[in-house]
DNA sequence: CGGCAGGCGGTTA
DNA sequence: TAACCGCCTGCC
């Protein structure tokens, strides 16, 4: 790695990592391509930073943001995230009381993926594939994030036949109802301000519920997360996991009930870092009939055509290929 | 009202 | 083993 850590601990006493200068990312891209569900983005406050920076963009209000900012939950962790374009500096404020003295150093590198170079697979990726240019162009700062298996496992089995704003509101019920809090830090008065600012976005400061606690529920007691057939699929896979144990293959991962290929995949990418695996989605299915003139409903030749054509890329190739469809399209 | 949203399980031939 | 079909729910 090739940055530079800086530590410190704002007002409320919370500590601030800083990364710099990290290239090839982008907190819009990383967090809304659909890989994860419990980051939110923050309408930036600190437009007279911007000024202060010397700025002075105000009067084009088209102007992007210098400095764009996330609040999620990840890892058992509350963070907020700042990334400064202009400076390619990386904050990370951690929220909870839970922190750790490794996690500038292993936790947050790790999730964001930032010890991988971004730039060397995009240009492998690019060569000679025009398409593959042009997709990239579109997301050129996502990175697949390293994500808790359990929680992906989760996430997904959730997602199927699903829309992502409904996904959030379930997961975050879930989290809610079932799920352990999670200690802010600070004083009573920082921690409920923490508390409204989370809960302005959508966000319960608890872990999901663990398998353990899932595989003892009923269908009814899931009732209030309106998970509608997919509570079955949940409490089967949390049973499945407690009896047996956390898959790592993609198909053990195929066994569990309300895991089929597309989510299998999905999971082993961000949850089981298995970087080659290619989810096909309709988007996916749509790019590629679109791009590389496949029939819609070939999945099996889209499958091939990933394996033989990005190998060990294929889950960042089908990160540039989604993102770029649905911008384009959705 | 039917259509749809980042599929899957179950049933058929 | 490939092709269908119904599905909870919420929003248009």
């Amino acid at each position: 790695m090739d940055y530079l850590i800086t530590y410190k601990r704002n007002a409320a006493h919370a500590p601030v990592y800083g990364y710099a200068p990290i290239s090839d990312i982008n907190l819009r891209e990383t967090f809304e391509c659909g890989q994860c569900f419990r980051w939110r983005a923050l309408g930036s406050e600190d437009a007279s930073e911007a000024d202060e920076a010397g700025g002075a963009k105000k009067s084009d209000g088209a102007q992007a943001r210098a400095t764009e900012s996330y609040i999620g939950i990840a890892r058992g962790h509350i963070a907020r995230i700042d990334y400064d374009k202009k400076e390619k500096h990386l904050h990370i404020t951690e929220l909870g009381a839970n922190t750790n003295k490794t996690d500038a150093t292993e936790l947050w590198p790790a999730y964001l993926d930032l010890n991988r170079d971004y730039a060397a697979i995009k240009r492998k990726l690019s060569r000679g594939d025009d398409t593959m240019k042009t997709a990239i162009a579109a997301g050129k700062g996502i990175r697949i994030l390293k994500q808790d298996l359990w929680e992906t496992i989760i996430s997904f089995i959730i997602s199927q036949n699903n829309n992502i704003p409904r996904i959030k509101g379930c997961i975050e019920k879930l989290a809610a109802l079932y799920g352990e809090p999670i200690e802010l830090a600070g004083t009573e008065k920082n921690k409920a301000e923490e508390i409204a600012i989370l809960d302005e976005v959508g966000l319960t400061p608890n872990e999901l519920p663990t398998s353990k606690v899932l595989a003892g529920l009923k269908e009814e007691d899931l009732a209030p997360v309106r998970l509608g057939y997919r509570a079955r699929y949940l409490i089967e896979t949390a049973k499945a996991v407690e009896e047996d144990c956390l898959p790592e293959t993609f198909d053990d991962l195929n066994k569990l009930c309300g895991v089929g290929p597309k989510v299998a995949n999905c999971i082993g990418l961000f949850g089981l870092g298995k970087m080659d695996s290619f989810p096909i989605d309709v988007w996916v299915r749509r790019v590629m009939s679109r791009m590389y003139k496949f029939d819609e409903c070939d999945v099996k030749g889209m499958q091939a055509f990933a394996e033989a054509k990005f190998g060990d890329l294929g889950g960042f190739a089908q990160q540039y290929l989604f993102y770029y469809i649905r911008e384009l399209e959705g």
